[in-house]
DNA sequence: GTCTATATCAGGATAGAC
DNA sequence: GTCTATCCTGATATAGAC
């Protein structure tokens, strides 16, 4: 079955898809290889076949991301006013990958992951530092770790599911904004 | 050993202790019994003489939290400006439990306990529409949203660990309240 | 590429000795 | 109250047939 020649990742896609909705719905621990295989009606060496690894599985989860996180920051980095870009740049993020988002912001299994990868910890931390800004008080190192959990968590929020994307990007920003403006040290 | 009598709540008292930390560090659903039993320098079974399950376990670390969410609505309710004391008594909640907001708001594991907890989700539930008031915008769910998870997030915050309580509860107050003014409907 | 079967291990939970 | 030993279940992962 299957022509020969033209395999691409449909295999691999399938199951990042299966995976994706799975750890948005019970976690990524709460998720076992047997879950995801049932989801495609699939064994579980089915699953071994396209990914050696969980960790792989969770890897290929949150590279379209990491993808677009590592864009915004060189753009960030050429612009002239780089944290008014990043705000919205950051709620782009967050409205793109809403799914991943809420499955992954908080999860332990990822945090552990982020943490033994570390060019991914380091476009982490280079995202708070620019957000920041250079030696900011308390009131904005709160400021910013709010606007931080917010994005993560308005993923995570089931009531707002049925607020429209365009929506809640606009609300995001603006309140974003009004967030940090508030804690800004030179602000009008 | 242990003299008879006053065998007062300590064995439990140190189960919890020893869970709070571990789930902190490592959250509910990678944490092992067993790892609590080795940081207490007990056997797994020791600790189930105190506790008959891990639900049991979880159920006492957030019980003082959700005590003071109940004494929370209860003073909510009989206030003449719920939303203004509301915002208060929020962000003395977080600061009072930083380490269980810190270690449960966002897992999985907690969150099945508390769907299959109605008293409890009952609760959360009265504290989001107390906040939201009556037929909320768009504009106002996202902040009320925004405010929920960044209540969350500040005690996830390792980068906020070394700011004091007091610092920490006045810059939250205030920032939660330029954040929610920002979409009252009737604001000033 | 998918299957069945299995090895290996860890988790929650219980029984019973001390 | 704590221990050792054990049961049961489910998880990751592998081997080898089809």
């Amino acid at each position: 079955m299957g022509r020969p020649g033209a395999p691409r990742g449909q295999g691999r896609d399938r199951v990042v898809a299966a995976a994706l909705e799975l750890f948005s719905e019970r976690g990524v621990s709460g998720t076992s290889l047997q879950m995801i295989a049932d989801s495609l009606g699939v064994g579980k060496a089915s699953v071994y076949y396209q990914f050696k690894t969980k960790d792989d599985i969770i890897q290929a989860v949150i590279a379209p991301a990491f993808e677009q996180i590592r864009h915004i920051l060189a753009e960030t980095e050429a612009s002239p006013a780089p944290q008014e870009t990043l705000v919205a740049s950051l709620v782009d993020l967050v409205i793109a990958h809403r799914e991943v988002m809420a499955a992954l912001s908080y999860d332990p299994a990822v945090r552990r992951f982020l943490e033994s990868h570390e060019e991914a910890s380091a476009l982490i931390l280079k995202l708070g530092q620019t957000l920041l800004g250079p030696a900011p008080a308390a009131r904005r190192r709160v400021a910013t770790s709010m606007f931080g959990a917010a994005l993560s968590g308005v993923g995570v929020d089931p009531n707002l599911a049925d607020i429209d994307d365009a929506t809640l990007r606009r609300e995001l920003i603006d309140l974003g904004r009004t967030l940090l403006h508030a804690s800004a040290a030179n602000q009008i």
